[in-house]
DNA sequence: AAGCCGGGGTT
DNA sequence: AACCCAGGCTT
């Protein structure tokens, strides 16, 4: 009979090779964790690499140090910093959050995972992490990483995500009463750094021993996934403008639905058939023979770009003018920003 | 249960 | 260019 795989020795590992991580507090280390910057740091982490996380998360921290400091800000400056990483209802839902937090709780996160399983933009597996992280409550997280991790140590072949079930009893037997926080950390740093998709490192793993998929080498093609649906290529038309004193032509973005509370340019439709043309003000639109594509998580976008110079009279039905201090580029989600890069050169030259 | 939500990295 | 990765909300 295989042995069943040890928390004591996941934490043993994790003690020594627990990455350093900027809302991370080290294994050992005296201080307790900031619920704050727990919370923030997992909402980004939500479906995002901890690459990509990293400046966003010293950026906002640095902003707003507290949770009522978040819950004070202004829509847009919070939209605006959070360009760029993507799933925007996660920033919609992160400013709702907080300020039920600073309304509803005195400023301070609830400690109990069914609490933390009723505010905005946490779900099970985000309530896990903050209970267990800031709190050493003894919860069970199964993000990606516990997925593939307790698939392959079980050798369970069921298609995610049909599978999520199964796998999340199997990590729940194995969480301790000891030192959970750092147990929620080291599971997924051991799926980060040695069980990863592709070539784990088997060799060096702390559980390979109790690994079965590791015996019937089926470890790299664990877990498996059902079939995806092939992307449609949707098209649009983007309108780029600029007035004559250098502001934008903006507009913000209804809150729901795609890119929902972002700042973007007045466009058409996006749709599989050919665009309506839908042009915020009557003007010479010239073609400036470039196409911004994009991926989004569902379509393949082809932006078609119209671009014009607007004199100082010109007064558009939709959207506002954005100064030049006011407009700051990186304040745009990626498409936007791509027809922005697209558009400047010809916009900007005299 | 299935569809809606970005973006970046690897192959 | 195709593929891979990965939580929460809505319907």
């Amino acid at each position: 009979m295989r042995e069943k795989p040890q928390s004591a020795d996941l934490l043993h590992w994790y003690d020594r090779h627990a990455r350093n991580l900027p809302w991370r507090v080290p294994p050992g280390a005296e201080v307790d964790p900031d619920p704050y910057r727990v919370w923030l740091s997992e909402v980004m982490l939500q479906q995002t690499t901890v690459a990509a996380v990293k400046s966003y998360f010293e950026r906002f921290t640095t902003l707003w140090p507290t949770v009522s400091n978040l819950a004070d800000a202004e829509d847009q400056a919070v939209m605006g910093e959070w360009a760029g990483l993507g799933y925007y209802a996660r920033a919609r839902n992160l400013l709702k959050c907080a300020r039920v937090v600073r309304d509803a709780h005195g400023g301070r996160f609830p400690d109990q995972r069914e609490d933390l399983l009723k505010l905005p933009g946490i779900g099970p597996y985000t309530a896990s992490a903050i209970a267990a992280i800031a709190f050493d409550r003894a919860e069970t997280v199964v993000d990606g990483n516990v997925e593939r991790v307790m698939a392959r140590l079980y050798d369970i072949h069921t298609p995610l995500p049909a599978a999520k079930p199964e796998l999340t009893e199997k990590a729940a037997g194995l969480t301790p009463d000891l030192r959970p926080g750092d147990y929620a950390q080291a599971v997924m740093d051991l799926g980060a750094t040695i069980c990863t998709p592709r070539n784990p490192a088997c060799g060096i793993c702390p559980w390979s021993a109790a690994c079965i998929a590791r015996v019937n080498r089926t470890a790299a093609e664990l877990p498996k996934k059902t079939p995806k649906k092939p992307k449609p290529i949707r098209h649009g038309i983007a309108y780029v403008a600029r007035r004559e004193d250098g502001a934008w032509l903006l507009e913000q973005r209804p809150d729901k639905g795609l890119l929902g509370g972002m700042l973007g340019w007045p466009g058409s439709d996006w749709t599989e058939a050919d665009p309506l043309p839908a042009p915020p003000i009557e003007a010479d639109w010239h073609d400036p023979n470039a196409e911004v594509r994009h991926t989004f998580t569902h379509f393949h976008l082809r932006l078609t770009l119209r671009l014009a110079t607007l004199p100082m009279t010109a007064a558009p039905e939709r959207g506002t003018f954005l100064s030049q201090t006011e407009f700051r580029p990186a304040n745009l989600p990626t498409v936007m920003r791509k027809a922005f890069d697209l558009a400047r050169d010809p916009l900007t030259k005299d």
